[in-house]
DNA sequence: CCAAACTAAGCGTGCGCTTAGTTTGCGTGC
DNA sequence: GCACGCAAACTAAGCGCACGCTTAGTTTGG
């Protein structure tokens, strides 16, 4: 009795793995509703039956890889502000980290920011809390900046949504062959951001 | 002999538009391949066949409403451009512009921005052309401001990038009943971006 | 009167998903 | 160390439906 998660042969989450790559790779390509189940199947070298052994429905692969990517989003945020005390410091860790991901995992990226709308009503509200939970993170981040006078700006709520907005449009269009890396990108937004707030030098 | 345009009747042309417009929000809210045909038709108060006595298919009714907003973007942004010949004001003029327009036009701008992969290749093809215009545009405006030493940033293309990028996303999550108004976003985005840029007070 | 505007009906296709199986490979008894 | 049982993994076939678009007409209005 070792549990039930041992029960589960080897090559099952692999292969559940794989169809959610095909899955995430064509939504980002041509959105949900132009990627077929046997478009996925194809791509994941299997049956169409096949997408059905291990996800319940299309719907449900999307909402597996909105939610894995909307939770590492946020621990990425979370772990970012928590790298240190200072305010600046935390701003430049949370962009950076947060727009060098937009372009890393930009396919990834690009489904969970566009492709809300193909959730269902119960899916689509579990994300938006997290989204929410994502914008306040930020928020929270350049209102301390204000308060203790590192930032200056007129209107910190506009700024934390421009900062949240400048990253997630990273994804739409980055493109791996072009001049600039994730990581630079990461640096040079960290940069955008710092004046954005009127951080004081 | 007053040429062609007048051949048509009054109503056709407003019936084509309505056709558009129904299209337009349609496709903002579900993606081009979310709507189908009927519920273009349905939206305009017609039957289904209506659709193609006024366009020849769904895809050309994308291409229209996307070279249109193609067009009125780089025609909002030249004029901007226009207004003033110091790089500052025209910084100014046109992110107040361009972010105002992609809050009033969300619906549009939606369309324009997020459904490229939807059309044909030949559309496509002839839509990115005057995408790489608007962003010569307004990168002719940053580099012309760092020349002039009006403007101060260590990279004026990605600076520019971001600056597009800013007023793109606006788009996505602006919405009509929310804090700030159109106005407000394009007055208080032309601030971060001459911050963005390290335009000299 | 007659062309333009519009519709009822429907064609062929590809969709999401199911059913009814076959194949595969690990755990067990000997 | 090997045959075997059997659940898990996978597939061939296909169901019912909604799709984009066409055809063959009817209605409308200058």
């Amino acid at each position: 009795m070792t549990g039930t998660a041992a029960r589960t042969r080897p090559h099952a989450d692999e292969t559940r793995n794989r169809l959610m790559d095909a899955a995430a790779a064509a939504f980002a390509e041509r959105g949900f509703h132009g990627t077929s189940t046997r478009d996925i199947a194809a791509a994941a070298g299997l049956s169409p039956a096949a997408v059905y052994v291990h996800h319940r429905s299309k719907e449900e692969l999307l909402h597996q890889i909105s939610l894995r990517g909307h939770v590492a989003t946020l621990e990425l945020m979370r772990h970012a502000i928590a790298s240190t005390d200072d305010p600046t410091g935390q701003l430049i860790a949370v962009v950076r980290s947060f727009a060098a991901y937009h372009a890393r995992a930009n396919t990834s990226a690009r489904v969970i920011n566009y492709e809300l709308a193909a959730l269902s009503e119960d899916h689509l509200a579990e994300v938006l809390e997290i989204r929410r939970t994502i914008t306040a993170e930020l928020r929270g981040v350049v209102e301390r900046g204000v308060a203790s006078g590192a930032f200056d700006t007129a209107n910190p709520r506009l700024a934390a949504t421009a900062l949240l907005s400048l990253g997630i449009d990273v994804a739409r269009w980055y493109r791996e062959e072009r001049e600039w890396s994730p990581d630079d990108i990461g640096t040079q937004y960290a940069d955008l951001a710092l004046r954005m707030v009127g951080a004081q030098r």
